[in-house]
RNA sequence: GGAGAGGUGCCGGAGUGGUCGAACGGGGCGGUCUCGAAAACCGUUGAACCGUAAGGUUCCCGGGGUUCGAAUCCCCGCCUCUCCGCCA
């Protein structure tokens, strides 16, 4: 359906296309320049190329010369061969720079959206495809989750702040508890759903975040290890896409599934002041993510399931939430199409994203190498996917403020209950 | 952190300045044989870039350097292994 797209290739020949692309995404990257540098490296790697050739040529008779004991001529090949050694170098430091301002540019290019992708603006023109279940009635009024975690003592940020700083969560007692359960549940979820757990390094190097597509975009929104050039990883999607850099997958092993627990490291540079009480917006949070690396043809089916895999999770904890389809111009860098999960919150009276599901398409494949061969062919690129399965802070927003009684005690759904310990949070 | 060893194709493993994109073995693929299979035998089997093509160029962890010429020599980095130290 969709060609190489971010191929130089795609771009060369469908330029407006790519224009459109980061017009929607509201990247600012001169495709114009783009083109001009590639037409640019191509004369120079053909003149570069044309240059090594002969040298070759004269080198090898050089060899020749010297074996027969022509010295003469082979001290004067040397000199011509030398001469056009001096050349290929200067030329091809030419074509080190033009390639560097083409990589850069390159990097900068965001993915194309996916043809089944609204056009919009903002989140006004995001468009829900399906809801689940129905906002609970009360007959009292509903507390938020702050009320019922100072009630019950599960969490304390302002401790928190003291040991770190503002913004970074800390749960205890029950409620270390429940986010233990709510991860574990999750993972035995998903594994028994065919997806192969993974725990994973949680710093990621440069490359890798580049792989992903965090990288040049948001070096300031993530914390940096400066000392050994790393970084925290804001997702589980980069340390588990990136199992697979560089190398060619046997196209019997796909589509391979996988999820992992990570926690997820956010500055949300200039973020601060926006809906951001309690839980809601933390630069520290728990998440068990799921990826999948699938044949190009198939990531399409591949999204639909992997949202309904995201799903199942809200659904097994009685969670009413909906499903939004994001519009071009909502969609991050990388993203081809995505669906955001949005759970309600009884408490704060407002649906709250615990999960985004994406399809990359080749996007990260590429940036990334990584490739998979049909049977006696060729290398090709793979399609990724990863979504969360879900997020937890607001997970247990939503849980606590739904799962809340009139006494202030919290019943927790039954699939919960075993990793839990116990039924119910109360006293 | 200290001292050594090493990083070569899908895998194992040669190669130590030209004839090496790379011996040899295994695997894979195709074929012969067979009722079929195994075995045996024969053939084939890396990637990227430029080019309509013919063809050319590059790649032996990454980056620099020496040289007419580097997988092979030198320097830096990364990674792996062994030993010592330290530590959860």
């Amino acid at each position: 359906m969709r060609g190489d797209m971010l191929d130089i290739r795609f771009i060369r020949e469908d330029p407006d296309k790519v224009k459109w692309a980061c017009e929607q995404k509201g990247e600012d990257v001169s495709i114009d320049r783009l083109l001009e540098l590639d037409e640019r490296r191509r004369e120079l790697v053909s003149e570069v190329d044309s240059l090594r050739a002969e040298r070759n040529r004269i080198t090898q008779r050089i060899k020749e010369a010297f074996a027969s004991s022509d010295k003469e001529t082979g001290c004067v090949l040397r000199e011509k061969a030398r001469k056009l050694s001096d050349a290929v170098k200067s030329k091809n430091d030419e074509l080190k720079v033009v390639e560097e301002e083409l990589n850069s540019l390159l990097l900068k290019v965001p993915n194309i959206p996916d043809g089944s992708v609204q056009e919009g603006k903002d989140e006004n023109d995001n468009i829900v495809v399906r809801e689940w279940g129905e906002k609970p009635h009360f007959d009292f009024e509903p507390k938020d989750h702050l009320q019922i975690g100072a009630m019950h003592n599960l969490f304390d940020m302002r401790r928190a702040a003291k040991i770190t700083g503002a913004f970074f969560p800390l749960y205890r007692g029950a409620g270390a508890r429940l986010e233990r359960a709510l991860v574990n549940f999750m993972l035995d979820t998903h594994t028994e759903n065919g997806y192969t757990e993974i725990l994973p390094p949680f710093l990621s190097n440069r490359a890798s975040m580049t792989g992903t597509g965090q990288l040049p975009k948001l070096e300031e929104d993530m914390y940096r290890v400066e000392q050994d050039d790393l970084f925290l990883i804001p997702t589980g999607e980069v340390p588990i896409t990136n199992y697979f850099r560089e190398e060619i997958i046997d196209e019997d092993d796909l589509p391979m599934y996988f999820c992992g627990y990570t926690p997820c490291f956010r500055r949300e540079a200039g973020s601060y002041g926006k809906k951001t009480k309690g839980l809601i917006r933390v630069h520290q949070f728990d998440k068990v993510e799921l990826v999948k690396f699938v044949v190009p043809g198939r990531s399409c089916d591949e999204l639909e399931s992997l949202v309904a895999d995201a799903e199942r999770i809200l659904q097994l904890l009685g969670l009413h939430y909906r499903v939004v389809r994001l519009c071009t111009g909502e969609l991050s860098f990388a993203s081809a199409k995505t669906y955001d999960i949005e759970v309600w919150a009884p408490g704060m009276k407002r649906y709250l994203e615990v999960s985004s599901c994406s399809n990359f398409g080749d996007f990260q494949a590429r940036r990334s190498g990584i490739r998979f061969r049909r049977r006696g062919g060729k290398p090709e690129f793979v399609h990724t996917l990863n979504g969360s399965g879900v997020a937890t802070p607001r997970l247990m927003i939503a849980l606590l403020e739904t799962a809340q009684r009139r006494d202030g005690s919290i019943v927790l759904p039954e699939p919960l209950v075993k990793y839990f310990g116990q039924a119910k949070i109360d006293g």
